[in-house]
DNA sequence: AACGCAGTTGCGAATGAATTGCGATAAGGC
DNA sequence: GCCTTATCGCAATTCATTCGCAACTGCGTT
């Protein structure tokens, strides 16, 4: 995984040659994404960052995303629950898998499926720009089912 | 294709058998979505249902769509356009492909897909409910591409 | 054909996510 | 350190959708 003061500073490079200003507050609302292995929303990141910054504002939050959204840096979902999840941009594409009971999500990714959208895509005069795969689904079996210690 | 009439009346016993009424905004409405040949939003719908009833308001289309919809009467899709648009569901199961620069909707399905779908949250331990798989996308090639009369 | 009662409607007010106007503040090139 | 201007906090606003409530209307019953 790459360090977070490592993605801070790679950011701060990229507002600089934007004419932006890496403030405080953008500082800490990235070190919050980075930190997150969740895909939280608005007001979840706002709660994060605002025990380290009491000042912060959900305005700021706000425009924060969408900036990190525009600059390419994070990814914006809009999963069942009709509010945008943010996740940080910097691992390959995925897509998702969301636990109707717990509301979890499960990343994962395929090849395959990319193909055919493509080939999908194409038969009918498209090509892809970006696209959105989401998978709702219950656990299977009453009990975990347990991976075998090789398998 | 089924029969708009058809289909009103079959809504009809269903609502019957809930202990629900048929009324005269219900049917506009069921009317207004069974002619749609696209995905209205909820204000498209009261929209050109107001032409035939003036009466009408726009709380009981969103009323009626969240009947309908837990009626399994309709479908509701939140493409990235933030409000919620509408199709019926008398239809089988399909994707969307929304061409990002008309905002036009194409309907395809894709067995292949449903399959790795499936094979993939089988691996992850979960048996899908439901899915969404929209692709952006926009329109190949400069000149419109012309299908051959035979193809 | 009239009755009655619960399901429905229209209206305006309320909600909640997201955005914006504005005066105050602070980043960062000089 | 200074100055320009991007950014911030706050309150007010927007926009989709929902809700409260009194009036109304399906529709099974008499």
């Amino acid at each position: 995984m790459k360090g977070i003061d490592q993605r801070v500073t790679e950011f701060e490079h990229q507002l600089r040659k934007a004419g932006l200003r890496m403030t405080q507050q953008r500082r800490l609302i990235l070190r919050v994404l980075a930190e997150a292995d969740d895909h939280p929303d608005a007001k979840g990141i706002f709660t994060r960052a605002f025990v380290h910054d009491p000042t912060l504002s959900l305005s700021t939050v706000y425009r924060t995303m969408k900036l990190l959204e525009t600059q390419g840096a994070i990814e914006r979902h809009a999963f069942e629950d009709g509010v945008s999840r943010y996740e940080h941009a910097d691992q390959a594409h995925h897509d998702h898998l969301i636990d109707i009971e717990t509301g979890k999500v499960i990343e994962f990714s395929s090849p395959e499926i990319e193909e055919l959208q493509a080939k999908i895509a194409a038969k009918l005069g498209y090509e892809i720009v970006r696209h959105k795969l989401e998978l709702y689904g219950r656990k299977l079996g009453g009990k975990t089912r347990r991976r075998r210690p090789g398998a």
